[in-house]
This record gives structure tokens, C-alpha cells and sequence, in this order.
DNA sequence: GTCTATAGTGCGATAGAC
DNA sequence: GTCTATCGCACTATAGAC
């Protein structure tokens, strides 16, 4: 599958996370009703990561947040609390994501080596189309005490156990070879992540998202696949 | 070489690369004895890291670092000028940290493929002994305008040339398969990269420095060396 | 729902006694 | 070389007009 068709096929989720996001949180956005509430929130995450991804979230200030967005210092209040919570929003639409793409493609799974080629490709694709959302919540996320660093770990963890699971059912059927299969899937995250925490360098280089994908497949694949 | 082993021979350095940074910084440090100074910025440097680590750098005040370092707060600012060249010493004792390392160790290479195992083993090592230094560029140093994202890149670049033109060596003579060697450069720079950046993950599961050493060697040997 | 004006806080940095 | 006391400033957050 090229990005192109991964965009289409999941382009409404994009909305989707910011609805459920605005449900999860009507005690404490001020603002009721849900079309003006979205419309704010959009502005204001476009902004943050703006911002942010400039010279850092703590850097930001409301007041360059609110000229950014185009948004009143008060709206801005009433739309996300305060700025911690307006972080943990952020994060939280980040784990939303990854939890709503891997739920809604289990079925594509077949052979255990399909299947992690398919998670690495997945996971490589949805940060290059959310790639400022995952790169804030990775150089954020812990400097925010509960929130940010849990859920942080949490995200760490949730495709790591999904890739290591995947490599142990692979080594019982013979597809891999006999590795340990936490140490690798931990080896094997650093590589999806490089994508959108170093993307500078590889947008300097012109390199595609599916010649990325491509090359970590290949790197992968050595490692495990007998005869490769 | 175990890590231990690695200690010992590399121990004098620290000291070295602190004098360094003391000489080079004479005309902005206002503390003149070079006893008191070096005294003073390692103080300031271990408080800077510490409290840096736990909730940024940002977020840090400096009556914070004083508290924590012990020393005043107009002390302080006769030995580090002000807040932004603190950061800037400490990414520059990393930058400088490496070079060392690595041109000190030249003579240790032999054949392409020890040469490559000796730069990933001799990375990770020294990012073991400096990890909170590393952490801290690492995270950091995108804040800073020229300073930081300059030094950043350029120790970013700085790796990954030095593994690229070992691995073209390796493909030309034979001891590596032809692939593509910046990219692989690119994939190899995060392995090395994860052992410090992600050091909480490791440290819990009680994974050695010598046991990631060997998981990474494997992993890039399978993808380059034929018939492993 | 949205804005502007402002209260209250805590920062980086400095001056000057020791 | 070191400290304490303090300045000036910019921030988050809120109150109240529209």
C-alpha cells in the first residue's frame, strides 16, 4: 500500500479524534456548542504545534498562541483550561491514533510476517501524516508529570508489546529465527520513530516515506527471516 | 573491550574536556582562577543536568540551580554568563566528548567490519559514562537557535559521515553487501541513539550495556555482513 | 462566545556590601 | 569570589464589557 491510499483510506479519522477529544473533555472546554468548540480546537492544536515545534512548548506563550490562532487571550482559556491540560489534549489525540488505526486494521493481519511488515508501514505512515502531533508529544510528553510521562510510556510500550507479540508468534511457526523478541521490538521502534523525530534530515535527503519504509523492512527482515 | 575496561582507559577525559571548556570560554567566564572555576561549572553542570532531567531545561530557574548547586545566584552568573550558555557549554562538552573519543581510537581500526563494530561499541559506551550529557543535547538543543540546532546537526552528521564511509569501504572491498551506505548510516544512528535517550526503559528490564552492544552488533551484521 | 484590560506572580539579571 | 537584596519585565490567569 503507498501513503496515498493509506491517506484516503483513513482520512476521516482526523476529525473523528477531534470530536472524541472535545466529548472526553465538555467538563472542562467552556465552550458548548460542538461546531464552534471544534473549529477553536483545530486552531488552536494547528497553532501549538506551530509554535511549539519552533522553539519548544514551554517557550510558547498564550499570548503568541492567541495571535497565532487568531484566537482572544479569553476564548483561548475557554476553549482549553490552561496550558498543561491544552498539552495533555495534545498527547492524548496522539495515543488516540495509534490506538484507532491498529483496532480498525487487525483483520489485514495474516502470516506473522505480513503482519509486522504491515505494523512497521502502518506505524511509519501515520506519523508522516501526523508527524508534527507525534513529534510534540515525543519531545514534550515528559515534562508534563502525570499525564505526559504516562501516557508517554504507555504509548512506548502499547507497540512494542504489539511488534514483540507478533516476533514471538513468528518464532513458533518457524517464519523467524530464534530471537529475543522484547530486546528486537525495542530495536525495532527507534527505527520507526527516527522518521518523524529526525524528518528534517530526511526531508534535506528527498527520501519518500515508502523508500523509508522500504529500508527498515529490508534492515528488519535480515535480522529475522531465515535466508534472507 | 567491556565496559568497565572502557571506563578506565577513557577515565582522564572528563576532567580534560572540562579545563577545555573552561580555556575556551576565559572571556565570558568572569571567574579567573581555573581551580575555583572548574570547581564551580562541574557543581553547576551536575545541578544544570539533574534538575534539566527532570522537568527541562526551560522550566529550570536558576534560583533552582543555585539551591541545588550550592552556589549564589550572582556566583553563578560570573560563571556561566547567563542562562543560554550554560546550555550552549554542555552541548559543546558532548560535541567535544566525541571528537576525543574518536580521535583518539583511530589506530583501533582494522578491517571495515571491526572498524563498525568498534564505532557502535565505542558510541554506546560513551554515551553509558555521559548519559545524562548526551540526554540532555539530545533533548535540548533544538531550543536554541544558532548554538544548539548548528552543534546538534552537526554531531548528528558527524556519526553518521564517520559510519558511511566505513560502511563504503566495507562494500568496495567486499566485507559488507552493497546497500545503501548514508541510509544504513541513517538506520544505525538510532540504535545507537535509543541506549540513552530511552535509558529509564533499559535500566528497568536490567538489560546491560554490553548485552545492547552485542543486540545492535547482531542486528547490523545480519543486514550487511553476507552470510550471517 | 468573544474580546480587552489588568491583577498577581515569579522570572532573569544586576548592583553593591563583604 | 561570593552573597543578598532588588529591579524591571513578561508571564498565566481572570474579570467584566460587549
Amino acid at each position: 500500500m503507498l501513503f496515498k491510499d493509506f491517506q484516503k483510506k483513513y482520512s476521516l479519522s482526523k476529525d473523528q479524534i477531534l470530536l472524541e477529544i472535545f466529548e472526553d473533555n465538555q467538563d472542562v472546554i467552556q465552550v458548548k456548542k460542538a461546531k464552534t468548540a471544534l473549529k477553536n480546537l483545530d486552531l488552536i492544536f494547528q497553532a501549538t504545534l506551530k509554535l511549539s515545534n519552533q522553539s519548544g512548548f514551554q517557550a510558547m506563550t498564550l499570548r503568541q498562541l492567541s495571535a497565532e490562532s487568531g484566537i482572544g487571550l479569553g476564548t483561548l482559556y475557554a476553549s482549553i483550561e490552561n496550558k498543561e491540560y491544552l498539552a495533555s489534549m495534545i498527547i492524548n489525540y496522539v495515543v488516540r491514533s495509534l490506538h484507532i488505526l491498529f483496532a480498525a486494521s487487525e483483520e489485514e493481519y495474516q502470516t506473522p510476517k505480513e503482519q509486522l511488515i504491515w505494523i512497521m508501514k502502518a506505524h511509519i505512515y501515520l506519523t508522516e501524516e501526523l508527524q508534527p502531533w507525534f513529534f510534540f508529544a515525543f519531545s514534550e510528553a515528559r515534562h508534563f508529570e502525570e499525564i505526559g510521562k504516562a501516557a508517554a510510556k504507555k504509548g512506548e510500550i502499547y507497540t512494542e508489546k504489539m511488534i514483540a507479540d507478533c516476533l514471538e508468534r513468528g518464532m513458533e511457526d518457524g517464519s523467524f529465527r530464534e530471537r529475543d523478541p522484547l530486546m528486537t521490538a525495542s530495536l525495532i521502534k527507534p527505527l520507526l520513530q527516527d522518521w518523524y523525530v529526525k524528518r528534517w534530515k530526511y526531508q534535506h535527503r528527498n527520501v519518500s516515506v515508502e523508500s523509508y519504509v522500504a529500508h527498515v523492512t529490508d534492515l528488519v527482515c535480515a535480522y529475522l527471516c531465515p535466508g534472507e
